[in-house]
DNA sequence: TATATTTGCCTAACACTGTTAGATAATTTA
DNA sequence: TAAATTATCTAACAGTGTTAGGCAAATATA
């Protein structure tokens, strides 16, 4: 009966090779590449086997998505662990976002791309929240204000993200966006921002 | 013999109604339910005739993006011409493109979406240059300069797009954007560039 | 220990998909 | 009218997600 331990143990491998399997399928070939044949040929086992783990192959991707948002919270969180002053913070975590989404770009893609993923995204991604929450909170420290009014604070969000999202889809979709044009549009937008948000002093 | 001509023209019509079979099917009930075997059935012939007008599926909705460019480049044409002044063109031109991305969702999804079209970005829609262009060229006017600077207007110009497609395609995946939010990040956003670009007199 | 029950896994199938080869029917040309 | 060309179809291949049903091994019960 201590045997049950072993055989969840032995269950958890096998839901985490699925995962491995898809993932590496994702990078090696891309998305559209992904057959639940293919995974079952990697864990070698018959394919009915995944449906065990997971409901469906959405249900499957989904929640890879939901270890990329894991992945980019931990790179956040530590971007703005980084520094002190919250423009710097600021500016850090948007850089690690755009890093991210270049590092894991067929994860950016699952968890961004129009196609992919269209009508899951009710609430379905909780951790989805935590790195919107994070950047929230540094947006109202650099207000200096007391009780910063929330519609700015998500006007500056949706502004920032906008910028940088839109820069990375388009250089994902796009290539040939001149040399170090990257660079200087996205350190002069956030640059931008965060003068507008910053308090004159 | 004369009869060629009246060929011709039976086929361009089948040509036209297996795009307008593709869109509808698109816009009714998204793209990855388009398939060939639905086109033949509303055009009213087996799959392999499509197959005598497009290479294949790819070609068939690469077609489709360059009807979606010339939309909007006819669009932002009108935009322009509304006005005289520089910044006023520039921002109705952006809210023309932001207007086109939601009344032809699924167009925009199938020009921009990073998923459908990944690695047909090479040259092979020349469609794509005609409103960029256009954008190019107003954004020099608004510099007031004789001959503005390439790097400068690039810049300017990928700044714009990124935060108007970013802005789009967050709508277009994640619903829930709170309401009014989508015209105010715009508005302040596009205004900022706009000042940015103009000469102080 | 022998029987019953649950579990793990597989085979085979269904209904789709894009795409192609080859046969057949219709039309045009000689 | 006969030959050649063109238009169209049938049937298939190889792939997809997904499910029903069965077999065999492991476990629980008597």
């Amino acid at each position: 009966m201590a045997s049950a331990d072993r055989k969840q143990r032995l269950k958890d491998e096998t839901r985490r090779n699925i995962l491995d399997a898809a993932m590496r399928i994702g990078r090696e070939e891309g998305w559209q590449a992904l057959s639940m044949r293919k995974i079952a040929d990697i864990i070698e086992y018959t394919p009915p086997v995944i449906y065990e783990y997971f409901a469906n192959k959405e249900a499957l991707m989904l929640e890879l998505t939901k270890v990329g948002y894991r992945i980019l919270a931990k790179d956040m969180k530590a971007a703005r662990e980084k520094h002190r002053l919250p423009e710097k913070q600021l500016e850090d975590m948007w850089l690690t976002y755009w890093n991210f989404a270049f590092a894991e770009k067929e994860l950016y893609q699952l968890m961004f791309g129009i196609e992919v993923n269209c009508c899951v995204w009710d609430n379905s991604i909780p951790e989805a929240e935590v790195p919107a929450n994070m950047i929230w909170e540094v947006i109202g420290e650099l207000t200096g204000m007391e009780n910063p009014p929330e519609d700015l604070i998500c006007k500056r969000y949706y502004t920032f993200w906008s910028v940088v999202h839109g820069l990375i889809s388009i250089n994902l979709v796009r290539q040939g966006v001149p040399d170090g044009m990257n660079e200087e549009v996205l350190k002069d937008a956030i640059g931008g921002i965060i003068r507008s948000i910053k308090p004159l002093n």
